[in-house]
This record gives C-alpha cells, structure tokens and sequence, in this order.
RNA sequence: GGUAGCGUGGCCGAGUGGCUAGGCAGAGCUCUGCAAAAGCUCGUACAGCGGUUCGAAUCCGCUCGCUACCUCCA
C-alpha cells in the first residue's frame, strides 16, 4: 500500500503579519470573506479580472474544503471625491454630467457592465453584493459612533477621522508597515484642506457642495460618506465586527485597508479582520496600465480584440486561465505572447478533461505500474499542497499539466488503465476533475450540445476516409474547423477536439 | 525619499539548502493520403556583487531594475 502523504493545512499570507499563517476560522465551518469590488463608473478593466477571478476561487476552495462561505462584495455606487481640490465634485457624478444622465443610471449601466464580463469569466455571483447607496444610514451611525468615541471631529459640516489621537492608542499603519510621523514628513503641502486638523486626517463624512448631485441628509448637513467608510461598515454588517477574510488588490492597502482597520477600532473596539489577502498588480507589457498611456484595455476588448494593444480577441477562460498561471501576490503581465500561450493551455486541459470524462476503468485490474501509481499520487499531492500553500493556482495549473499527459496516454490506450489501481485511477479522476472544474472554474467555453450532429459528421468522415475520398476528408474538416473544433485521427478511430 | 511586493532558461511562470515544475515557442522521431491532435526525445536558467555553508537560484547583506502606494483617482 501507498504510505499517505502528509499534506500540510491550508496557509494563507496575511498582509497584517507578513507572514503565512495557518488558516483557522473563527467559528468554524463557518467563514466570513469580504472583498473590495468595482466602482460602477466606467467600463471594467482586466486590473478588475484579477480579484475577481482569484478571490472567487478562493471562496470555491474553501467550500470544497467544507467550510460555509458568506462571500460579500460590495459595488462603489457613491462617488468619492477626484483629483486634488476639495470641490465636491466626485467620478460618478462627473460621468453622468458628461453623458447626460442620471448618477443612477450610470451606476447601473456599469453595475450590468460589471456583471456581463465577470459572470462570461465564470466568477460566481458573491453571496451578498451590498451597495454603498443602500447603507447610508448605517454610515451616518458609523459616523456618530466614531465621534462618541472621541475619535472624529466635525468641520464645516464634514467629519474627519481623528488620526493622531487615534494614533496615541492604536497603530496607525499596522497593516502597510507605516509610521505617522513618516508619513507626515512626506506630506504635500495642499490647498484648501485647512479644515483638517491635521494633514493625515480622513473624511468620514463629506459635507456636499450645492451643485453635488448625489446627496444625502444628515446631522452634519447634506453630504456623502467617506470613502473608506462603506466596507467598514458593510463588511461588519453581514459578517460580524471580527471575520475572517479581507481580500483586494495591493494598491487599496493604504489607506483604504488602514482607515478600515481604524474606523472598526474606533467604531468597534476590534481588529476587524483576521487574514488580509492582498493580489498583486497587472501590467502590459511591462508597464502599468493607464488611461494616459494608452494602454488601457477593457474586458470587453479583451473578449472582441478590439484594442490596438491586441492582436486577436482572447476568450473569457483563456484570461482565466491565463490569470490562475501566476501566483496572487506576483505582478502579472499582459502581452499577446503570454496570452497566446495560455490560450493553448487551456484549450489542452479542457480537451484532456472530455476525454477523461469518457474514460472508465476496465473489468479488473491487470498488473500495476508502481512508478506509475506513484507519479500519479504525487500529482495529486502537489495539488492540494500547492492550494494549501497560500493558494498557489500556478502550482495546480502546473500538476494538471502533468495529469493531462497520463490521461492523454491512457485515452490513446484505454487498456493500459489496468496498470493502475481503481484507487488511483478514482483519486486522479476525482482530483482532475474538481480542481480544473469546481475550484479553479475552468469550464468548456462552449458546451457542445449537438454531440451527435457531431458524432453522426465523424462517421461519414470515417466512411469517406476508409473509401480514400480525401476530398471529402478535407471539406469535413473544414467544416469542424470552422465551428472551432479539429477532426483527430487515432489508430483506433476518430474523435474530435477543441481547436487549439 | 519612505512603505510594500517582485526580479528564474527565447517568452510566460512555479519551486526546494544538494534530487524533473509546467505551459508556449523551437528541433527530431512515431502516427498520417497530407495534416492536425496525441505520444516520445532535446534546453541545464535562476538580476549583479559579497557572505554563511561541504554545498545556495533557495539563508544573510549590499547594489541595480520593475510595480504599487505615500491622504482623499476602489
């Protein structure tokens, strides 16, 4: 018998300790998982894919590990201020002055947006996808809580966040690794913020200038809510004021992630969050990617190729794919090259998973290949090692590789399946098929409902190839190459494929 | 300048103190009417410089480079 091997639990790096920790909710099998999601203001972005993708994956883990995910993620619909003035002018407002609309309907107009290319890149919908709009009044009690605290301070009807004297008890910078007075030092000087008390204040409340259109009212006057606020007070809402899971791209850790830490504190009295997880930035072509540079591509371009930067459209699972191929916490670049190749990746695994769903064991068992039972157990236990290892999704993706080889050969020998043992053959088909499928969601693009159009075009194939009518061959294939798919030619029979 | 992350073969991208990642591209072979698919074979890389060690790409230090953030740009 096989000796077991020892699979280490699940860690995850925790930005607030720096450390990877051993993952142990608080009130196990439950678990509660907040992520940051969009600002419903213009169309999503690939820098939008990456938490997406990685963060659901992440919950579609820990579910298969056996624990009861609430996953929240919350849509931006309140604007928050843009540039460096203090006049109130904020994004989404802006966009609808310019396109002549309703802030509400920009926000959801982009709220669809969002939905149409993160559902197209199989992301699961959230549990619960809260919006900041919804939740004012709790931002306003949020504001009054902190103030009774002692820790916030009206000024021209907005609220600031107190930092300094948050900062004589708490640690201000926790989670970034930042030091008060550092930052003090590198403060710019600006206009029109007098109203602080002092420069590393924040709003909590943001008083609305009379040409704001969107506008709430409150014991502070007419205004909005700060920025950081609404996670603070969303996140707590449905997942308690301690959770386990805080997720979102690095560039939120400050001071978006710190002022939730203090606001919780001040609000609370608790550290919010247990783990945070933090995914790291995508690139193009080496470099970032802006509006200004030109390098700006949308999902939807993405998806058509219609973008300048693109040299073919990439379809949904392609991105996918292409993003689980690194790991969360390395910077990804986006080049034709990397995405061509992550284009046949997927097309490789995808197809290798038909045809193992197609496999069965034989009668019985013949001789075992030990070395072959032993590699395939091996691929096995690098893939829960690897998820287990701060969800390394490059490493799974690496030992699929591996797994499509075997089954590709035992697909071309189905007899040759005798040499490993029902077990094995259970194991890699249970792993293969969870791991590509349920948890790193890995589907077929495009579901074949007409397998046996399909298969009915296969055996005239056959026939027309058996009579040496080569014309007919080539038009057949012509005709599966133009529905995306190959004819193969094996030496027992034919079969079909997704092009790659 | 500060903080955080990262620097691996032609490209993408994992990883461990000494033992094959993997994918893409390329070469050869098998198969094939021709192909494709699939299988097999082929690369000896780890930014640079020091140090620790019997031995480091893996640990430590420094340097260089890239990315993000540094107060209201999710």
């Amino acid at each position: 018998m096989r000796k077991e091997a020892v699979i280490p639990p699940l860690k995850v790096h925790n930005t607030l300790t720096g450390q990877k920790e051993i993952f142990e909710p608080l009130h196990p099998p439950f678990v509660g998982m907040y992520v940051c999601g969009p600002t419903v203001y213009n169309l999503p972005h690939i820098g939008n894919a990456r938490p997406a993708i990685f963060f659901d994956v992440v919950k579609r883990y820990l579910a298969y590990l056996g624990y009861q995910v609430r996953y929240v993620r919350n849509i931006t619909d309140v604007g928050h201020l843009l540039g460096d003035t203090n006049e109130g002018e904020d994004r989404i407002s802006r966009q609808a002055k310019l396109q002549q609309l309703e802030p509400m309907e920009i926000v959801h107009l982009y709220t669809r947006k969002y939905h149409e290319v993160i559902d197209a890149l199989n992301v699961q919908r959230p549990d619960i996808e809260p919006v900041a709009s919804g939740h004012i009044l709790e931002q306003i009690e949020w504001v009054q809580r902190i103030m009774d605290a002692g820790l916030a301070y009206e000024a021209n009807g907005s609220v600031y966040f107190d930092v300094r004297r948050y900062n004589e008890k708490e640690h201000y910078g926790i989670l970034s690794g930042r030091v008060l007075d550092e930052l003090l030092e590198n403060t710019r000087d600006l206009e029109g913020q007098s109203e602080k008390r002092y420069p590393a204040d924040f709003a909590i409340w943001k008083n609305a200038s009379p040409e704001h259109l969107m506008r709430w009212s409150s014991p502070w006057g007419n205004g909005f809510p700060g920025w950081h606020l609404e996670c603070s007070v969303m996140s707590t809402k449905y997942l308690g004021e301690i959770f386990d899971i805080h997720g979102g791209g690095m560039d939120l850790m400050f001071p978006h992630h710190e002022c939730e830490i203090a606001q919780s504190k001040a609000a609370t009295d608790h550290n919010p969050v247990r783990y945070w997880l933090h995914n790291n930035m995508i690139t193009i072509n080496g470099a970032k990617m802006s509006k200004s540079a030109g390098n700006f591509i949308t999902l939807e371009e993405l998806f058509n190729g219609q973008n300048q930067v693109l040299e073919r459209a990439y379809s949904p699972m392609t991105v996918r794919f292409f993003v689980l191929q690194a790991h969360y916490r390395s910077t990804l670049d986006f080049s034709n090259e990397a995405l061509l190749a992550a284009r046949k990746g997927y097309k490789r695994l995808i197809n290798s998973l038909r045809l193992l769903q197609k496999l069965s064991y034989p009668a019985s068992p013949g001789n075992l290949n030990p070395k072959l039972e032993e590699q395939i157990h091996g691929f096995c236990d690098n893939i829960h090692r690897g998820m287990n290892d701060d969800f390394n999704t490059a490493m799974v993706l690496g030992q699929l590789a591996n797994l499509v080889k075997k089954i590709n050969a035992f697909s071309l020998a189905p007899e040759t399946l005798a040499e490993i043992s029902p077990e094995t053959f259970a194991r890699m088909r249970d792993t293969f098929i969870h791991f590509t499928v349920d948890i790193l969601g890995l589907g077929e693009e495009k579901v074949n409902e007409n397998e046996g159009l399909i298969e009915g075009l296969l055996t005239l194939y056959a026939a027309a190839k058996a009579q040496k009518q080569y014309e007919t061959v080539d038009k057949i294939r012509e005709y599966f190459k133009s529905a995306g798919l190959i004819v193969k030619d094996l030496k027992n029979g034919v079969d079909w494929a997704y092009e790659e």
